[in-house]
Formats: structure tokens, C-alpha cells, sequence
DNA sequence: ATGTGC
């Protein structure tokens, strides 16, 4: 156990926090709240605690709506750490008639997307440059062409993939993925609910949708954080017959996907922060954390439908995203096979038990279900399978959890920067030079305990690592 | 996270 550990907890009692901790499971509540659910968060004695997200999560816990509505439970991922509108990264929160916009916050959809290539890693090299300079005119100049019809991007926010897909014959990219129906029918199985959410286009930015007009509706962009594209090489199958059956082989190309619905879940997830404030019940006092439910059952539906609209265009971004890359990889290397292993958002509302799940950050890990979690820039991402662990909320990590804000490691000072640049190790391709200073490995918790601490509490198994070869950030 | 915002 960490030395300062005593001291932290010390310091969070007198905050009015009660917190215990097994050597594993830390369970947190408010102290005196005695009918609020303890919060409980997995993790191993060598990680850092922060005492800020243990805050935020004992506050979601607590959370109540005067006209009723109930928080089950709520647990965090390994990963956790403090977020922006009082909800940590990392939590997962099961509600019964209620649900709460900030649980998932203005991310909506963010989420990791896994394919294979049939092409080999000294091939793929050998034409490295070609590719980056293809790759970079698509993610980063703005050479991509996904412009879409204003019915081709309700389609898409509406239903989803199938609906982008039905009004798709025009669209120049529509025919690379036309090309490859057969395959997209295969793998919309492998996208997480099928690419597809009840959305309503009237939720999307003003613009968004303009009525007879083709536009460029930003999707097939990266975005910024910890958002990448990265070529990776299948360093290792520890799980054959799973591996196997989802098409992974060990020394194969691999590409990863890690991004989100953009400005569109902003605009989503900001208007309903908005929503939640003016919609609590007049006369009775905000909680003091400010994270609001709405418990409303219309509003509760308007909200679910405004958050798969989002949800909607994010699938549609990694596709696309993926997309490019596959085509790039043909038109350098011939009739390139690169199938979609799996695609899966962290940050959703979705049913599950009777109630609601609200993850923000957190991996979906249901029994037999591909979970996909990215290591750091520089470290290897996993391929694990789910266990379905009631406990954890079928729910596993999104990541390595950041150790330290971009701001602290961009004013780390020369020395530091340098150290954190050194460390990097891995082939980055940005045209932002601050990002590998904020998105450097020392940023980050190592990947390797905490992944181990979701595999020895049973919430994951270990089906493949993946080593990076080249990553780009926007 | 965010065509970050004044």
C-alpha cells in the first residue's frame, strides 16, 4: 500500500468522504448518507489515488431527483480519474428512472474500433512513406472526399450505419463500401448494437443537415486528446481458439480507431447539461457536486434520443475513418483483406437490468463480447473478452487512466519535455507538436497493471496485445 | 472531449 495512502484517506474523512479499501476494492460514500449506494472502485494497491475523482464518484452516488428515480450502483474502472462536469472518467452508474446527461458527458459515443490486415508488417514498411503521405492529405488536409446528401446525413442520424448505407449510392466513398457489401454485412455484426440508435436528426448542429445541399458534415476526422489512428503489429495471442474465431493472428498488420462524435456530441452533451438545469423542479436546491438527473420519463426519452443521434454519427466517423485507411492500404498494396474485428463505444447510455447504464469511459465487457483497450502513445493496446462480472457492471477500463493533465505536462518545464518526447518511442504523426508532450507516456498510468487488475477480479481475459507501429493524432 | 474561447 502506498505510504501516503493513510494520509489521503485521512484527508478525504474530514472532507466527509468514508472510505475503505481491501488491498483491491476501495468503497467510497458520503459520510452520514447511509441510503446512498457506496461507490465502489477497483484498484491495485501500486496505482495512484486521486482523491478529486473519488469526490466526483461518492457525489454520483449520492445523486437524488426530488420526484424519484434511484440510483442501483456505481463502480469505477482502474483507469479512473477526475472529469470535467463533476463526473469522473471512468465511472459507471446503474440507474432505475433516472438517467444523468453528465454521466456521459460531451463525448457521446467516444469509443475503439479494431481491424485486421491481411498484409505483412516488412510489406506494409517497405511503403511506409507513401502510405503516411496519403494518410495525412486524408485525416489532416482535408484530401478525403465524404461529403454526404442532407438525406444520406438524416439517414445516418437517424438510424445509424444502415440508414448511411441505404442513401450512400452517390457518394464517392459510398462505392468503396459498396464494393465491400458483402463484408459490411458481415461485420455489422461486429459493430457494438449494429452501428445503430434510435437518433433524431433535429438534434444535430444547426447545419448540420442543410435540405438539398451536399456537404462535408466532418466526419472521417480524428479529433484531438487522446483520440488516434494507429497502424499496430499483433505482438502476441494469449487466447488461440478466441483469437481465432475473430480473426486475429499473431505478426498480423492491425489498425485501431479511438475517436468519437466530435462536435455533434458536444452540441448534444452541452444542450443537455443546459437541459437538466432548467428542467430541475422548481424550489428545489441544485446538489452541491451540480451533476443533475432528469427523472422526467419524457424527458428521459428526449434525451436517450438526442444522445444516439450523437451516438449515430460517432459509428459513422470510425467507419469512415477506417474506411480510408482500408482504401489506402488497396490502392498501395492491391486487394488489401482488412475485416473489422470489433467496434465499441465507452461512453453511452444503454438499458441493461431492468434500468439504466451509464458509462463514461468504460469499456462495455459482456460475457463473450470483444473489449477493446488502447495503451498510451507508445504502449501496446489489448484485445480482451468479456466476462459479463455483475460486479463490475460488465464493465472494463477504456484505457491506461491520464496521470497528469495536459496542462501539468506542457508547463513541465524543458527538462521534462524533453524526457516525456524521449520516452515517446513510437512513430507519431501530427502536425502538433504539443501533442506529444501531453499525450506522452508519462501522462498516463502504465497499461500493463491495470489491465492485470481487471483480469485477476474476472471482468476481462486477455485474447491479444498490439504493438504500435505508426499513430496519428490530430 | 470540443471547428476548444475572450
Amino acid at each position: 500500500m502506498q505510504p501516503n495512502l493513510n494520509r489521503l484517506l485521512r484527508a478525504l474523512a474530514r472532507e466527509g468522504l468514508e472510505v475503505t479499501y481491501d488491498g483491491r476494492l476501495y468503497t467510497v460514500r458520503l459520510q452520514g448518507d447511509a441510503n446512498a449506494p457506496p461507490a465502489e472502485v477497483l484498484l491495485p494497491p501500486d496505482l495512484p489515488v486521486e482523491g478529486k475523482a473519488f469526490r466526483q464518484l461518492a457525489h454520483l452516488a449520492a445523486l437524488k431527483h426530488p420526484r424519484g428515480g434511484e440510483v442501483l450502483r456505481v463502480r469505477a474502472t482502474p483507469d479512473f480519474h477526475p472529469g470535467d462536469s463533476g463526473v469522473a472518467i471512468g465511472s459507471v452508474l446503474h440507474t432505475r428512472g433516472l438517467v444523468v446527461p453528465a454521466a456521459v458527458g460531451t463525448d457521446i459515443n467516444c469509443g475503439m474500433r479494431l481491424h485486421v490486415a491481411d498484409l505483412s508488417v516488412e510489406d506494409f514498411l517497405s511503403r511506409r512513406d507513401a502510405f503516411v503521405e496519403r494518410m495525412k492529405g486524408h485525416y489532416f488536409f482535408g484530401t478525403r472526399d465524404v461529403a454526404m446528401s442532407s438525406h444520406a446525413a438524416e439517414a445516418l442520424l437517424r438510424d445509424g450505419i444502415p440508414g448511411w448505407l441505404l442513401e450512400t449510392m452517390e457518394h464517392p466513398l459510398g462505392c468503396a463500401v459498396k464494393a465491400d457489401l458483402g463484408q459490411l454485412d458481415r461485420e455489422s455484426t461486429r459493430i457494438h448494437l449494429g452501428g445503430s440508435l434510435e437518433g433524431d436528426p433535429a438534434w444535430a448542429p444547426s447545419g448540420l443537415v442543410k435540405p438539398g445541399v451536399v456537404r462535408d458534415a466532418g466526419l472521417a476526422t480524428i479529433g484531438g486528446g487522446n483520440h488516434f489512428v494507429e497502424v499496430q503489429r499483433v505482438e502476441a495471442v494469449t487466447d488461440r481458439a478466441r483469437a481465432w474465431e475473430w480473426g486475429v493472428r499473431e505478426g498480423q498488420l492491425a489498425f485501431m480507431i479511438h475517436s468519437g462524435s466530435r462536435d455533434v456530441g458536444k452540441h448534444v452533451g452541452m444542450a443537455w447539461l443546459d437541459r437538466a438545469r432548467e428542467a430541475w423542479p422548481q424550489g428545489a436546491s441544485f446538489p452541491e457536486s451540480g451533476i443533475l438527473p432528469l427523472a422526467d420519463p419524457e424527458l428521459v426519452a428526449e434525451y436517450l434520443r438526442a444522445e444516439a443521434t450523437a451516438a449515430n454519427y460517432a459509428f459513422l466517423n470510425r467507419l469512415l475513418l477506417a474506411e480510408l485507411l482500408r482504401h489506402t492500404l488497396r490502392e498501395l498494396f492491391g486487394d488489401v483483406e482488412a475485416p473489422l474485428v470489433y467496434d465499441v463505444p465507452h461512453n453511452i447510455t444503454l438499458p441493461w437490468e431492468g434500468g439504466w447504464l451509464a458509462r463514461k469511459g468504460a469499456c462495455p465487457a459482456e460475457a463473450g463480447q470483444p473489449v477493446i483497450i488502447p495503451g498510451s502513445m507508445g504502449a501496446a493496446s489489448y484485445l480482451m473478452v468479456g466476462c459479463g462480472d455483475a460486479a463490475a457492471l460488465a464493465s472494463a477500463s477504456h484505457g491506461a487512466g491520464r496521470a497528469r493533465s495536459r496542462f501539468s505536462m506542457a508547463r513541465g518545464g524543458a527538462d521534462h519535455r524533453e524526457a516525456a518526447l524521449g520516452l515517446t518511442g513510437v512513430d507519431c504523426i501530427t502536425l502538433r507538436q504539443e501533442r506529444r508532450i501531453e499525450e506522452a507516456p508519462a501522462a498516463y498510468k502504465p497499461i500493463g497493471p491495470v489491465v492485470a487488475a481487471q483480469v485477476e477480479a474476472g471482468i476481462v481475459r486477455e485474447v491479444a496485445r498490439l504493438a504500435p507501429l505508426l499513430t496519428f493524432k490530430a
